[in-house]
Parts: structure tokens; C-alpha cells; sequence
DNA sequence: TTACGCATGTAACAGGTTACATGATTAT
DNA sequence: ATAATCATGTAACCTGTTACATGCGTAA
């Protein structure tokens, strides 16, 4: 139920067809909320339909057309409903760390091929997210050079604030993801480790 | 889909009928995988359907019955190969980073309010884990307790041990995210901090 | 003329949520 | 008798995933 508020926040900086908008979608709030082009495209039109958002025909060359979405009052205020209302947190579902916690029923190979995925896996979030952290305090990100632009002076530096504090948050995840799955390396090493072998051995 | 494998996990140990699986489940590995008794019910079913598991009909006085599940060697194998296997990571969707991104479109009161309400969610996740931490330590989770009796001698070191690496992990990210929170207070209250009013002022 | 980028989708499916439905057994 | 707990589900809905489909415009 969060996409909608994630487009709006997009499209309250300015009118973008959907085309546009997915790609803006991509490098700005994608990093925090996923969607693809085939999600995005029908939640414009629901929101069309229900008065958030409007959209204007516009056409391109002979045949061609695109759609230009801007945010209508009751869209501004949904998102500032939204924005003002309790957040509904989700129950955890969260697969690593079901895995972990029968890592002794597989082997030690398997078990450190997981771990080395999940800190790769948070190791490659994290570089994207720190590359946010560059762009915002450079404000070379795109979507928030044009948010900056719309925006009156004495709330700039509130709107990079909270950008760098939601990145900042983000970051401190992955890296705590990333030494847990270091831990569990080391864990592996030493539960594997043959009595036998000496204080080397293990694999 | 990773519900079959969570249920399985618990099923190893020996057989259960559904409805005390789902009350294992609730204190054991449905604090890293949520599932209502409303979905444990049909995906038993369905693993019956497919040989993974394999359900015995018990009479239960006069005319009540229950269903006694256990894993077949289908259901094992399906089991340790998802072990072995990559785990597929989903792409990120966070609610509550979405909204940290566009305090600025929002009151400081509300902000606060926001910002309490993670604090609380993840205060309360961590007081779970922890206290799951010291049922692994003293073996009091039923659950542990009941694995452990049927794990050789040898094994329960490890399976122990990586009972208390989830958890530490969980634990971890809670932390982590209370931190985050008490920085976006903090952030909050110095940009909403009049310059007129003086250092004590902001509300 | 060919490829790349612009532009917009549909369809089928999987997985999870919420609310509701039903009845038996056992303890007080 | 009544309430708690045992026991098992169904149905409707929402969200998201994956794969596919279609055609135009423009630059090399």
C-alpha cells in the first residue's frame, strides 16, 4: 500500500508521464521501495481513477502519445494523510535469518556459501546507498536537484537532512548485516574445525 | 516460499498435528517468519499433496479428529536441498525508510510521532529476541529443548550455537534501528528548533 | 535499416492478510 | 451450563513477481 505514496512523493515535484516517472522511480525512491514498470504503469491509472493523481494525453510525433501525470489536491492530501498516519509495520518474514538459524543441518560449505552471499548481497546495498549519501550531499542525485529546486530556501536544508538521515539509517543496516555474516563465517570455522587437526585445520 | 521450509524445520523434529505445529511455530521459528494458523492449515495440505509430508488421521474422543503430520524422506531431501541452495533475496521494500525520506513534507510533531512509534516496534521486537536469547542459553524454548533431546551429543554445540547467531543478529539490527530512530528525534527537534527562540526552544 | 530508447501495458501466478465459519472436548 | 481451548479450515482480497506483448521515434 506504499507505492502509491512513493509515486505521489515523486510527482509532487513536478508532472513526469509514467515512462519518465518509473525511471526517476528507479534512482531516487527505488532504493528504499521496489517497483517495476508493470506495477507502476496500472497503480497511475487506479490512482487516476480514484482523484489522486490526473493525467494529460499528450501526443509525440504522428502516432505516438504519452501520458503526463500531475498530483491533484486530493492527491497532495492523501500523501500528507499518509505522511501523518501510524506506518503499519509487517510481520517479520525474513528468510536469512530463518536459514541461520538451522545452519547445522547442512554442511560447512553450504553453510559459508550462504553467508558469503548475504554479505555480498548487503555488501552491493551498501555501495549503492553510500553512493546516495555522495549525491545528496553533492545534490548530484537528479530527482532531488529538481525537489531542491521547487523548494523554498529555509526548507532545503530540512529536505537534505532527512534524505541523508533515511540513507544514513540504511547504510548502518547493511553494515550490521554485513559483520553479522562475517561472525557467522568465523562461527562456521570454528564449529567445523577438527579437534583433531590442530588449531589450523578445518577445511 | 519459504513457509514449507520453516514448517519442515519443525517437523524434523517429530511428528505434530497442525495445530500444535502452529503453536510451536509461534515460539520458535515464528519470530523470524511470521505465518497465521490460516496459512499453516492449507500449505500442510499442500506439502501432503506433493509427498513432503505426510498426514496420519487420529480419532480424538467420539467424534473429533486430529491430523498427525511427519516429514517424509521427500520432505527431508526438499529440505536440506533448500539449505544448500542460493536463498533468492527480495528487493527491498521499506515503509518506514520511505517516510524518513519525506519528513520534511510533515510536522514536527508528527515526525516525532513516527519516529516514536519505530522506536516502540523495534523496542519491542528486541525485548522477543532477547528474551529468546536467554531460553537459548538456559535451553528453556520448548522447541530447543525438544531438538535438542533428539540431536546427538556431538551436534548440539552447533545447533546451539547457531540458535544464538540468529538471534544475536536480530538482536543487532533492533538495536540499530532504536538508534536510528533516537538520531531522527534528535534531528527533528534541532530542525524545528526556532533561531529566534534560543537553544532550549523547538516546541 | 537496424538498433536503441521511448512509451505503455496485459496475463498468469504466488504469497500473504483479514475476516469469518464451524464444531468437538475438557475444565470449572 | 459455560468458557476455554483444541482443531481445522474457507473466501475474498491485496500486493507483488515474472514473463510477455506491442508499437513509435530517432540517431547511426
Amino acid at each position: 500500500m506504499s507505492l502509491r505514496y512513493a509515486l505521489l512523493a515523486i510527482l509532487r515535484v513536478g508532472p513526469l508521464s509514467g515512462y519518465d516517472l518509473a525511471k526517476q522511480f528507479a534512482q531516487s525512491v527505488g532504493h528504499v521501495w521496489h517497483a517495476p514498470d508493470s506495477q507502476i504503469y496500472p497503480e497511475l491509472r487506479k490512482m487516476e481513477a480514484e482523484g489522486l493523481v490526473e493525467g494529460e494525453q499528450q501526443a509525440r510525433g504522428e502516432r505516438g502519445h504519452r501520458r503526463l501525470y500531475h498530483v491533484t489536491p486530493a492527491g497532495d492530501a492523501a500523501f500528507t494523510d499518509w505522511m501523518a498516519a501510524p506506518l503499519d509495520y509487517q510481520r517479520v518474514r525474513d528468510p536469512a535469518h530463518l536459514r541461520a538459524a538451522y545452519l547445522e543441518a547442512t554442511t560447512p560449505d553450504a553453510a559459508r556459501a550462504f553467508l558469503r552471499a548475504h554479505r555480498a548481497q548487503w555488501q552491493s546495498e551498501l555501495e549503492q546507498w553510500e553512493g546516495e549519501l555522495v549525491r545528496i550531499d553533492t545534490v548530484t542525485n537528479p530527482m532531488l536537484a529538481r525537489r531542491i529546486a521547487v523548494t523554498a530556501e529555509q526548507d532545503r536544508e530540512r529536505t537534505i537532512a532527512y534524505k541523508r538521515f533515511t540513507y544514513e539509517g540504511l547504510v548502518a543496516r547493511a553494515r550490521i548485516e554485513i559483520e553479522w555474516a562475517e561472525r557467522g563465517l568465523a562461527l562456521v570455522d570454528r564449529l567445523s574445525d577438527d579437534p583433531d587437526a590442530g588449531p589450523a585445520g578445518g577445511r
